[in-house]
DNA sequence: TGTACATCAGTGAACGCGCGTTCACTGATGTAC
DNA sequence: TGTACATCAGTGAACGCGCGTTCACTGATGTAC
């Protein structure tokens, strides 16, 4: 059976999401060329009209990642006013999507980042920098507007933010879900935001 | 050439060690029975003398890290006597061996976990889960000493810790080591240890 | 409107490679007599 | 102390498998005349 003829853009978008969707489901194993073919509704070598190679359908694949970090945030900083809200709504809608946030990790610490790639390696490197460079801004902000307190190095804080995140993962994906991830984010965000919150608003807290 | 003969327990302590230290330096992929086999001396086949299969080391080198994280723990302890100081002397030891972290990384997010072998990523969990007990039973004698607040789950906070590790561990590995992971360490263990420092002491700082 | 042609996405057979694994064989070592 | 034998770690050739990749071919679509 032959499948239906489409322009390179539209298939190109097709594969690198069903590769997206293998990596995050299946691991890098699954991430064959002949099971994205699969998915797609095509014959493997049918993807080499559209990329050239593995590799190539790999960088696509980081793309889509950066887009959808980026987006990430754009959504976040519209659910909230305030930079520490807007925080909260970010490990929040972090969590929601666990399983994609896997897929990140697998890549990074695939075969195909550590020793094979030092350059693919930088771009994720980079891509993780401008995310982390956007958390530090909202940081920023809360602390222009001392909701924040400012002894503190903005970019070790946005590092230690998505260290909530990533830690929340992990152990998601290492207990099969099992593990109350949403619980121990919000109990985590509590610890974390009463450490980064002013020294003021603190000793109010004392007083009583 | 023919390799000196040795028995099976010096054997499989070798392979299985060697087996860790390609997962270390070279990833997943440098972990073929042929890359183990040339780092011992000896010949692929051989390694079948010792394991009944690959499967089999993999057990093994799970087997090894357990031990590694245990002597962690068992020497962090011995670092210091209160339980707040024994803590970031376990901190500090895991930021000293990173490249060791990854490798436990690597296994964890490797096709042999995530969908191939359930029960494999059951134990990994276990281990973790151990470790991070004998991290909350610090915690806990800290709380006990009054050195750190007790309104919070001592379980979040060891995951919490553990966060720490990790963050920095990814970010060195991401970077290729050009991540300043002990500065960064030792500035969020000061916001870490900020948080959970029981509040009578905050207040008195912000008294002044 | 109809015909001829170029373009290009999709096909399926075939390839070379690295890998885990098997197996008959070797030869050193320790034990029984 | 010497001889015969069992044991078992090490060897190298060979295998089957899945994978990424190539290539000549097909056939639908759009364009030029």
């Amino acid at each position: 059976m032959r499948a239906e003829k489409l322009t390179t853009e539209v298939r190109q978008e097709q594969i690198a999401q069903a590769a997206l969707e293998l990596l995050v489901s299946q691991g890098m194993r699954g991430l064959s060329l002949a099971a994205v073919a699969c998915r797609v509704g095509l014959v493997p070598s049918a993807i080499y009209r559209h990329f050239r190679n593995k590799d190539e359908l790999l960088e696509a694949v980081i793309d889509l990642i950066q887009n959808r970090l980026f987006s990430l945030i754009m959504a976040a900083r519209q659910d909230a006013q305030a930079p520490l809200e807007q925080l909260e709504a970010l490990l929040m809608r972090h969590i929601q999507i666990v399983e994609k946030n896997q897929a990140i990790a697998r890549l990074i610490f695939s075969d195909d980042f550590s020793v094979s790639h030092p350059e693919r390696k930088a771009k994720m490197y980079e891509i993780i920098r401008s995310y982390l460079a956007d958390v530090a801004k909202i940081i920023i902000q809360g602390q222009q507007k001392g909701q924040i307190r400012q002894d503190v190095d903005p970019k070790t804080l946005s590092i230690m933010f998505l260290g909530l995140v990533q830690q929340s993962c992990i152990f998601w994906h290492l207990s099969s879900g099992s593990f109350e991830i949403a619980r121990h984010a919000q109990e985590a965000w509590r610890l974390f935001r009463q450490s980064i919150e002013p020294r003021s608003e603190r000793r109010g807290e004392g007083k009583r």
